[in-house]
DNA sequence: GTTCTAGAAC
DNA sequence: GTTCTAGAAC
């Protein structure tokens, strides 16, 4: 009986517990953030927990990364969590919003109190620790106003609470610490000062413009102001094009009609498109492909909403010809049962060549739902682009590429001369390939819905990344260019899809190689079954690729030395026929050197072959040798000897470096990274896989960038300094992985591996 | 690899 | 205001 009542009050609650809530507070040093979070916690019902950047780290300043890793933990234990810091910006702010979603809910208080009580405060508050005295606090807090943007509801917050007074913050603070299991606070903006006006404004000319359209309009507009209080609570249609509010507010009043009627007037042209990038898009698929319409349209919303969850300020409308079309009427319930923003969603029915004379959209980019060989003809809209897009963008489309494969797509700038762009402002045109269900065309998948769901998800997010990085460049002609700043909340791959395309083209000419692509960029993975032709082929581009353009200017020095160590002397330690030793230029410890091999063309670990292991052996010997003469010195010194995975110097080179990294020159995060993560390779363990695999593992140059992390005790920290201020008093030893060989130190006149410290 | 510097963070 | 980092240039 009890474990049924149990289940049964389990289900209840999971039922009506609300989400958990994640409240961003925004505001200056000053404005009583912490204070906030502390009056919320002490008398809360729910449990919360603040998550302030400035103790994150076993109470010092943190990371931003730190913060978000402890808010994603809390929220997966069912605590809510207030995020204190200034997040003053929309860039700091941003990737807490986006913690919300299925997960939880996030809201935002700003504490807008005038700067100078934040400064009167802050003041008081520091002014003993003197880190920010008077006119500095005033310096501080101004600077960080003057960049202070409010947050508004379409950064993906469901409510919004101003605080700009005592009275107000009391009130927000007892909103929250009542705010119980099964409670929930409204949604919308509150507490906002003048932007309500301006809304209602924006909305009454709005109706008065549509007046002037005519009696189709008439009912809308009436709806229109019925709705207008509620649309006043919500910030973001500050700036909005009145079809997309039809869109979202004509619920009940025959929405086909509605869309139809005000979509194909042109009554939007001169309104608000101007600034916001569109793309308009067909289904793909789902007509000649014949793929099922109800799978097509929940991978449409699921890749709308995926899109939008990383893009700002960009619009999708997906079009097809008939007002009647299944697609748009699925999308679209399934479109609002998902909640995807309908301003920022929509679709239209007509022709997607005349959007701009046939319907008043200007939408700068459209997609095509293409064939294999990027041809004209088949029928359908890709006869019809073609068509629309002339000789011009056939002729473009070339240019890019010959082929594309299913679940990909290519990005074509319209040429000036095109009708498309003359006519309809397209400056580009994104043609798109996805999965065929049609058994009488070419590569048919049958029935296999989950690898045709796969490829036409890959299709769309293809296409969107694609219309993503047109925006991205700023070669948009529709963006003015003061927003391609503000358009991005998150990075977003970049014309992968184009780079494919041309690399299968131009396999040979090395597209890339312009970039980082050091030698190691295939070698791993050379094929050992090649013949020996192609294998002199592959060597000899090899050593053109690095003297050409893989290494910098400056990555030869090593090179010069270890040819001509004569030359050098005040660098060199010691030369034989095999070896040149040398200290660091730049130690990045207090015994820092490098053990250069002599031999020609061996460059980098990854030209590393089981032939080269005897060379290897000798470098070792040399390393070891160094180390007993330097430990005899000083017998605390622990060493490690080791290679970069990928080194920025040509001429293979043998790191020799103290353990205590205590030197001036380490100043940089990928200084450490590359001697304390996976990226630098003991040379014990580079000899072993040698002669187990023949080779050497290559680590990816990514792990330079990781955080910042204690090589004793692993704990992280949040820069450089305070990094090096902590090893220098770590009592910790050194972990267990390292302590087979890889640690050398010297004991009873010779250097000896390090079993236990 | 370093140096220089703009801009992020506080 | 200072501190710190990351990217560009070499």
């Amino acid at each position: 009986m009890a474990e049924e009542a149990d289940t049964v009050s389990s289900l209840m609650s999971e039922d009506k517990v609300g989400k958990p809530l994640v409240v961003i507070l925004v505001g200056a040093p000053g404005s009583g953030k912490s204070t906030f979070c502390n009056d919320v916690i002490s008398a809360a019902r729910r449990t919360w927990i603040r998550i302030c950047q400035d103790t994150i780290a076993n109470g010092k300043a943190g990371t931003k990364g730190q913060c978000l890793q402890s808010a994603i933990s809390a929220l997966q234990e069912g605590k809510n969590v207030l995020i204190d810091r200034c997040n003053l910006e929309l860039e700091q702010r941003s990737e807490f919003v986006k913690l919300g979603g299925a997960r939880a809910d996030v809201h935002a208080v700003v504490l807008d109190l005038p700067a100078r009580v934040c400064i009167s405060r802050l003041v008081k508050r520091t002014g003993h620790e003197g880190n920010l005295q008077g006119g500095k606090a005033a310096a501080v807090v101004n600077r960080m106003l003057q960049k202070k943007a409010l947050p508004k509801l379409n950064e993906g917050f469901s409510r919004i609470m101003f605080c700009q007074n005592d009275d107000d913050i009391k009130a927000a603070v007892n909103a929250y610490k009542f705010l119980g299991l099964f409670d929930s606070l409204p949604s919308g903006v509150f507490g906002q000062r003048s932007a309500d006006a301006k809304v209602q404004q924006g909305i009454m000319k709005f109706l008065k413009k549509v007046d002037t359209y005519g009696n189709d309009f008439q009912n809308s507009a009436a709806k229109l102001e019925y709705d207008s209080q509620d649309l006043a609570v919500k910030n973001e249609y500050k700036e909005i094009n009145p079809c997309a509010m039809v869109i979202e507010k004509g619920n009940g009043v025959g929405q086909d009609e509605l869309d139809n009627d005000l979509l194909q007037k042109p009554c939007v042209s001169d309104f608000q498109w101007n600034d916001v990038p569109t793309l308009a898009f067909p289904s793909i698929s789902t007509s000649d492909f014949q793929f099922n319409m109800d799978k097509a349209s929940d991978v449409i919303v699921e890749a709308v909403a995926d899109f939008f969850s990383k893009v700002d300020k960009a619009k999708l409308i997906l079009v097809d010809l008939s007002p009647k079309s299944k697609m748009l009427s699925l999308v679209k319930v399934k479109a609002s049962k998902k909640n995807v923003n309908t301003y920022r969603f929509s679709t239209y029915a007509g022709d997607i060549t005349r959007l701009y004379t046939g319907g008043g959209l200007h939408c700068n980019v459209i997609a095509n739902a293409s064939n294999w060989r990027l041809k004209p003809g088949g029928g359908g809209v890709n006869t019809a682009i073609f068509s629309a897009g002339g000789k011009a963008l056939e002729i473009a489309t070339k240019e890019q590429a010959d082929t594309i494969s299913p679940g990909s797509s290519i990005i074509v700038p319209v040429p000036t001369i095109s009708p498309l762009y003359q006519r309809e402002g397209v400056t580009h045109v994104i043609h798109v390939l996805g999965p065929n269900m049609n058994p009488q065309r070419p590569n048919c998948l049958k029935d296999d819905y989950v690898k045709g769901c796969k490829v036409l998800s890959e299709a769309y997010s293809s296409l969107f990344n694609n219309f993503a990085s047109i925006a991205l460049s700023g070669d948009s002609k529709a963006e003015s260019s003061k927003s391609v700043g503000m358009f991005f909340e998150s990075v977003v791959e970049t014309q992968p899809a184009i780079s494919e395309q041309k690399s299968k083209r131009e396999v040979s000419i090395g597209y890339d190689s312009n970039k980082k692509s050091k030698c190691n960029e295939d070698l791993g993975s050379l094929s050992q079954s090649l013949g020996f032709l192609e294998e002199e082929e592959q060597k000899s581009e090899r050593t053109d690729h690095s003297a050409k353009s893989s290494w910098g200017s400056w990555a030869h020095a090593l090179h010069q030395v270890a040819m001509h160590p004569e030359k050098h002397n005040r660098d060199v330690i010691e030369i034989s026929d095999d070896l040149v030793v040398i200290n660091d230029l730049y130690p990045k410890a207090k015994k820092h050197i490098l053990v250069l091999s002599r031999l020609p063309g061996l460059d980098c670990l990854a030209d590393v072959r089981r032939e080269h292991l005897p060379m290897l052996q000798k470098m070792h010997a040399a390393g070891l040798k160094w180390v007993e003469k330097f430990s005899s010195h000083d017998p605390a010194l622990v060493f490690r000897l080791g290679y970069h995975s990928v080194p920025s110097m040509r001429q293979l080179h043998l790191h020799v470096i103290s353990q205590d990294f205590d030197s001036t020159h380490l100043r940089k995060k990928k200084h450490w990274n590359s001697f304390n993560t996976p990226f630098f390779r003991d040379s014990i363990d580079v000899q072993e896989e040698l002669k187990m695999n023949g080779l050497a593992a290559i680590e990816d140059e990514k792990l330079l960038s990781s955080e910042l992390r204690c090589q004793h005790c692993k704990s992280a920290h949040p820069n450089i300094p305070r990094l090096k201020s902590h090893i220098s008093t770590c009592k910790a030893p050194f972990p267990s992985h390292l302590q087979n060989g890889r640690l050398v130190f010297a004991s009873s006149g010779s250097s000896e591996a390090v079993s236990d410290l």
